[in-house]
This record gives structure tokens, C-alpha cells and sequence, in this order.
RNA sequence: GCUCCCAUCGUCUAGCGGUUAGGACGCUGCCCUCUCAAGGCGGAAACCGGGGUUCAAGUCCCCGUGGGAGCACCA
């Protein structure tokens, strides 16, 4: 049997973090066992479902670097086929016609609900010979799944273990509205016995569903896929991921300085392990992943965990891979990579690779290669800047000397000036990074040096001694 | 309310009857050091509660408790 997998989002809104999660686990079954994974649009909520949503999805499936085989597949596109099951089911008497209206059915639902009871179709049409006439019957009937009333349904679940259910929990769900157009419990099996989905991972907010699924499979004579439910995500708190608590939308992981590979590694973690072992790579996810081993609990978003692995990454993937990266947030800053007289970028990610969690750290971190400071932080001008004018002025004497501007070269002459004047590399690298970078942080100075150029370094250097001696006449 | 799922450090997790309950993030002490980091070596930190089963329970069973999901002409 060759193993196929879905990921079957709903088009009305981004990509979630968990829907993101799911498409991963689904995406590395189907890699690790040589089948095919298919993406389908289940996009039947025409009210809901818009164009933009659907570019959203794809979009965050591409930057994750989750190919599909085949697809994406548009329920819209099979309303037919969907209206060929119907007639057969009306047909062979596996679904009837429900005339109940809907203001019925609101009364019949608030009713249980008062009794406490659970809500649930209770079966007025299920065995009608013909269409019922009175105030409370609609014109517009809706379709309607005969649920077995005997016996119980058990879900062989690979994560949960066998859930049983009682068929009489179960209802008689509507398959069809009182348009004509199919709802989600029935598309999902016709969907998934046409595609030959022999695997569904979802997330188990849907394990209820699946004894529905289950049923309507069977009455179709099929046998259901294998099923795992995965447990959600949760944010920081510990509750349902929203919109207002933090980031659920993977493309605002990439806005906020996060690679795919970092972005993967964590997600595969969430809800999966293989012992100890923290760092994958697709290759070894590929080969270790199994659904035997997601965890049976929901779990928490940590964001400094995404930022180590995200560190990670920056430090260990490819300098010229991480730099194209950093490129595009340097723009999203308003920061030209390219300008004349900018540095080299992958030498810039490597001096700044150990110090940034995220690539717009990265980016906001080496603003000043870019562009001159356009004053001094506060604290660290007073303190290093005020009273070094002497310092300043020898460094820029010696710098000004070096010939070939390199790390070592611009390493010797600051090295020179405080041998000169008797003092410790700090006394005379601080103030220095302070003129070149306008604060207190930088690489180590030689290679901030280097990468700045002899021409603003020497400049910096002046205007920072133009600065502190303005201080001390105010 | 009814049905279903879940429960190990703050967080992610290992554990699959016998462990000093392990790792990772974060926190923290020390070292290194031109800043910030990164790195190295340490530390604090957990089996929700109660009953069983068993020579032995974090591990199996039951009951509580606490979380979560579902109960739509949404998906």
C-alpha cells in the first residue's frame, strides 16, 4: 500500500502555526514511507473562504520548503462529484432528506440544551415516505447521513490509541445544505476515498469527527483511513493560540527574523521527539519521524527555544544561504546590502552570526556598517568618549598609517596605541567602538574595523573627537 | 450539561515495572574575554491527588481534580 497523505486547510485565514505543524508531520509520514503527499483547498464555506487566505497558505507552505505531490486540489472544483455520492446515498437510503427548518432545529437545540442534554438532530425525518407539510418545514431540505443507532464506532487512532464511541452519541449530521452544496464531514470522505488517502494527520480537535467520518465510509463501503490525531498548540499561558496572544502566522516568524530550517526544527519538536536529540535536519526528520512517537498532550509555544535554534541555524547553515536572507531584512529596513561602500555581507554574518537570535537582530545590530551614527548612546558616550579625546586622536594617527586594511593590520595599530600609552586593549577598543558604532556593542573591534573600511573609520573616529570636545566646552 | 482527549522541572521532552527520574531552552554561579555575545565547567528546578494491582509503580487499573476539544445548513 502506498502511503498518502493530505494537508486540507480551510482558506479563510494564514497559515497557522499549528496547521503548519500538522502539514509537517503529514509531509515527513509521507517522505519517510516513499508516498505521496497531496494538498487540498477545503474551500465548500464559499462565504468564508477568500482568494487571499488561499495565496496566504501556499505562500507559507513554500517558505517552509513543504513541497506537495499532488494538488492543490479545490473542493469547489468538485461539487459534481460530491452531487453523484449524495444521489447515490438518497438512493441506496445510506442519506435522507430533512425538511425541518431552521428555526425547528435552533428550538430543538435550546431545548437539549436546557435539559441538559446533548444537542443533536432528533431524527423527525429519518424515516419519512413523503415530504411533511406545516409552519415549521422548509422548502429548501437539507441532506442528511442515516447514522447507525446501534452498536458503537471505534477510531483506531495512532497517537490516541483505539477511542470507541456509541453510535447513539452520534447524530444525523448534514452532508448537504438546503443549497445543494456539500459540508465539510462529507466532503473530507469523499475527498479522502478519491484521493486514496491511506493516512490522515489532523489535529484533535477533529477525533470527534472521525467516528462520523468513519460511519459515512463505511456506508460507502470503504474502509477509513489510519488515523492520528495530533494534540494542538498552545501560546506562552498555556491557552488556545489566537490571534492576540503572539505570533500564529508563519509568515510572521519570517518577518520576525527566523529561518525555515529553524522554524521546522522547532515545530517538529513540539509534540515529537527521538530521545534526546534537539537538533534535525530534514534529512534525519525524514528518516526518524513516526507517529508512534507524538506525544498524547497539548503543548506550549517557547519562543527563547525558537530563538536558540534560530541562533543555531544562523551560526551553522551555509554564510552565503544565511547572508541572502539577511539581504532582504537589511532591506526591510531601509538598509541598502549593495550600496556603495557597504560591507561584505557574509563576512558581516559571521562576525554577527554569535550575537544575533534572529536575522532582524542581525539587521537592526549592523545598522551602523551602513550608515554613520547619527549620535552616541548616552551612557557609553559619557563613559568612553568624554576624556579619550587623546586615545581617539592616536588611533586615528595609527590607523591612519596602516596600508593594507585588514583585521590583523587594524588588530597591530590598536594594539600599538595602547602599548603606547600604557594601557589595557579596553581602555582603547571601547572608546574606539563607541566612535565607529555610536554604542557600547559591535563585533570584536579588529573585524568591526575591517569591515567598516579605512575611510569611515577614520571619519567616525574624527567626528567622535569633534563630539567629545564639544561636551567638555558645554 | 453531554461525549471524547490529556496530565514528568517555568517551557519542550526522555522514560515504555526495578533509574541517584536523563536531555534541551530559559534562569543562575564560575572560567574565558577589547564590548556584547558565543563557548567551557557547575547549580537550582518535575513525576496533580487518592485508592488499588505487584516483591517492586513516573510507568498498569479505577476514582477524583485540573486542563483541552467537540456537540452548526463552519472547517
Amino acid at each position: 500500500m502506498t502511503v498518502i497523505t493530505r494537508f486540507a486547510p480551510s482558506p479563510t485565514g494564514f497559515l497557522h502555526i499549528g496547521g503548519a505543524r500538522t502539514a509537517l508531520f503529514s509531509w515527513l509520514y509521507a517522505r519517510r514511507h516513499g508516498g505521496r503527499f497531496v494538498l487540498r483547498i477545503e474551500d465548500t464555506d464559499l462565504e468564508r473562504s477568500t482568494p487571499e487566505a488561499i495565496n496566504a497558505i501556499l505562500e507559507g507552505m513554500s517558505w517552509l520548503g513543504l513541497d506537495y505531490d499532488d494538488g492543490p486540489f479545490y473542493q469547489t472544483h468538485r461539487f459534481d462529484r460530491y452531487k453523484e455520492v449524495l444521489d447515490q446515498m438518497l438512493a441506496d437510503g445510506t442519506a435522507y432528506r430533512c425538511y425541518c427548518s431552521r428555526e425547528r432545529l435552533d428550538a430543538l437545540r435550546a431545548g437539549q440544551i436546557e435539559a441538559k442534554v446533548k444537542a443533536r438532530y432528533d431524527g423527525r425525518c429519518r424515516d419519512l415516505d413523503a415530504p411533511p407539510t406545516g409552519d415549521d418545514v422548509s422548502d429548501q431540505p437539507v441532506i442528511r447521513f442515516r447514522q447507525p443507532r446501534e452498536g458503537h464506532t471505534v477510531v483506531h487512532d495512532q497517537v490516541k490509541g483505539n477511542v470507541v464511541f456509541d453510535n447513539h452519541e452520534l447524530d444525523d449530521l448534514i452532508i448537504a445544505r438546503g443549497d445543494g452544496t456539500p459540508t465539510y464531514n462529507f466532503v473530507v470522505v469523499v475527498d479522502d476515498m478519491d484521493m486514496k488517502v491511506s493516512h490522515v494527520i489532523r489535529g484533535d480537535d477533529h477525533l470527534n469527527n472521525s467516528a462520523r467520518q468513519s460511519n459515512i465510509l463505511q456506508a460507502l463501503g470503504v474502509e477509513p483511513p489510519v488515523y492520528a490525531h495530533v494534540p494542538m498548540i498552545l501560546d506562552e499561558e498555556g491557552k488556545k493560540l489566537s490571534k492576540r496572544t503572539g505570533a500564529a502566522n508563519v509568515m510572521e516568524f519570517r518577518d520576525a527574523g527566523y529561518l525555515p530550517e529553524a522554524m521546522i526544527n522547532y515545530l517538529v519538536r513540539l509534540g515529537w521527539a527521538h530521545g534526546d536529540q534537539e537538533i534535525f535536519s530534514l534529512d534525519e526528520m525524514v528518516e526518524l519521524f513516526d507517529v508512534a512517537d507524538i506525544n498524547h498532550s497539548a503543548s506550549s509555544i517557547n519562543p527563547s527555544k525558537l530563538d536558540w535554534l534560530n541562533q543555531h541555524y544562523i551560526k551553522t547553515l551555509p554564510v552565503a544561504y544565511v547572508a541572502r536572507h539577511l539581504a532582504w531584512h537589511l532591506g526591510a529596513i531601509g538598509l541598502d546590502p549593495a550600496a556603495e561602500g557597504a560591507p561584505d555581507i557574509e563576512t558581516l554574518v559571521q562576525a554577527q552570526a554569535e550575537r544575533s537570535r534572529t536575522l532582524v537582530e542581525m539587521a537592526q545590530n549592523s545598522r551602523f556598517f551602513y550608515e554613520a551614527p547619527q549620535s552616541y548612546d548616552e551612557k557609553a558616550g559619557r563613559k568612553h568618549l568624554c576624556g579619550a579625546e587623546d586615545t581617539l586622536e592616536a588611533l586615528y594617527h595609527a590607523l591612519s598609517l596602516v596600508e593594507h586594511w585588514t583585521a590583523e593590520s587594524a588588530h597591530q595599530a590598536v594594539l600599538g596605541v595602547a602599548e603606547e600609552h600604557d594601557l589595557k586593549l579596553g581602555k582603547v577598543a571601547q572608546p574606539l567602538r563607541v566612535a565607529v558604532a555610536g554604542g557600547p556593542v559591535s563585533p570584536p573591534i579588529d573585524i568591526t574595523l575591517a569591515l567598516l573600511g579605512r575611510d569611515a573609520t577614520l571619519s567616525r573616529i574624527k567626528s567622535a573627537i569633534a563630539w567629545a570636545k564639544a561636551q567638555v566646552e558645554a
